[in-house]
DNA sequence: CGCCGAGTTGAACTGAATCAAGAAACGTGG
DNA sequence: CCACGTTTCTTGATTCAGTTCAACTCGGCG
């Protein structure tokens, strides 16, 4: 638990009673690798902190689905559109290495908001991050090529393309695995 | 200045103290059509709102520029990016129409995040919708065709494929002027 | 051991980019 | 208000990146 907090206090300071209150509704939970977290389809209800792990975001297809983010330790995973807008989710979550995180539900949070001085601050200032990621990805797809995206994401996680099966890494870049395929051939 | 209150409202309520402060901050422009409102590379130091007119946000580029958005009244108008990171724009924004904007300085934002109540609430409101814009760009970058995009536009904005000249609305969707007029005469 | 999912490779196809040229619309100054 | 020049839009021909379909290899694990 004292990731989290730490992880707040990196975003802005959160006095005592504050993180009482928050850290009395977070909830820790331990899952297998490869589990669904949401089905698309259903309503998020939660917003979790991964502390050991890694998950992924994606949209289920037949051939070849659409993935929207890999999240790893100290970071948060949750199909965020329907957990702010309380609609189904497109979005389906799941672990991919057996992970442990720590989640508080949608009320929790609203009470959170509600009842505390920082709460508010934090959250601003989470979702103004929320956004400039989002941001530089629309960036990324918009100006960018697939190979140029591929390049990008192997300088800022080269973690991720050893532990990631390419079709995966295939579909966050927008290509087919075979495309993917060649490209990293070019490359080498 | 009746706009921008009853915006806000509709976010979350404000009292009048705060109200108070945050309208003493604001400031009015009026800015003729095809005007730089920042220039790509420099520091964005304004959030504004359109009260009347319109704008653009884009990279200028030679060939083609990559066109992020357009934004009407009761709007905002931003490199947003910038102005949160303080970091020079990649963006340039500029005026569409003869437009009338009411902007707030980035450090007279900061004073009313400090010193309101419901300065951070309705800031976290407003940042959790931006993401949810942008998230809801990414899913149409990423798993919707060109022509799809138009059509999309088409509903949504009917006024705006009007009154925009193609080749910015080619640059929104991703393709080029040539492309989207192809993709144009195979619909009707 | 056998099977199955993941990755690779090839060939044919497709949507969009690029290069190029001409037509239409637009606005600005005389 | 017209004439000119510039921008915007269209159309054609060619090229290219990526898709699709298909076959084959490899590695893990049940």
């Amino acid at each position: 638990m004292e990731e989290i907090r730490q992880f707040i206090a990196s975003i802005t300071p959160m006095n005592d009673d504050d993180w009482q209150l928050f850290s009395s509704k977070l909830e820790m939970v331990n899952v297998k690798k490869k589990i669904v977290l949401l089905k698309a389809g259903e309503i998020e209800n939660y917003l979790s902190f991964i502390t050991k792990g890694a998950a992924r975001v994606h949209i289920p297809l037949e051939e070849n689905d659409v993935t929207f983010g890999f999240l790893f330790e100290n970071e948060f995973v949750s199909a965020y559109d329907s957990f702010l807008t309380r609609q189904p989710s497109e979005y389906q979550t799941e672990t991919i290495t057996d992970t442990t995180l720590w989640r508080i539900s949608y009320q929790d949070l609203q009470d959170v908001y509600q009842n505390t001085d920082s709460g508010n601050a934090i959250g601003r200032r989470m979702n103004e991050n929320m956004y400039l990621l989002k941001s530089k990805r629309e960036l990324s797809l918009l100006s960018k090529s697939a190979e140029e995206r591929y390049l990008d994401l192997f300088t800022e996680r080269p973690e991720l393309i050893k532990q990631i099966p390419l079709k995966h890494i295939a579909s966050y870049i927008g290509v087919t695995p075979q495309a993917l395929s060649r490209i990293r051939r070019r490359i080498y």
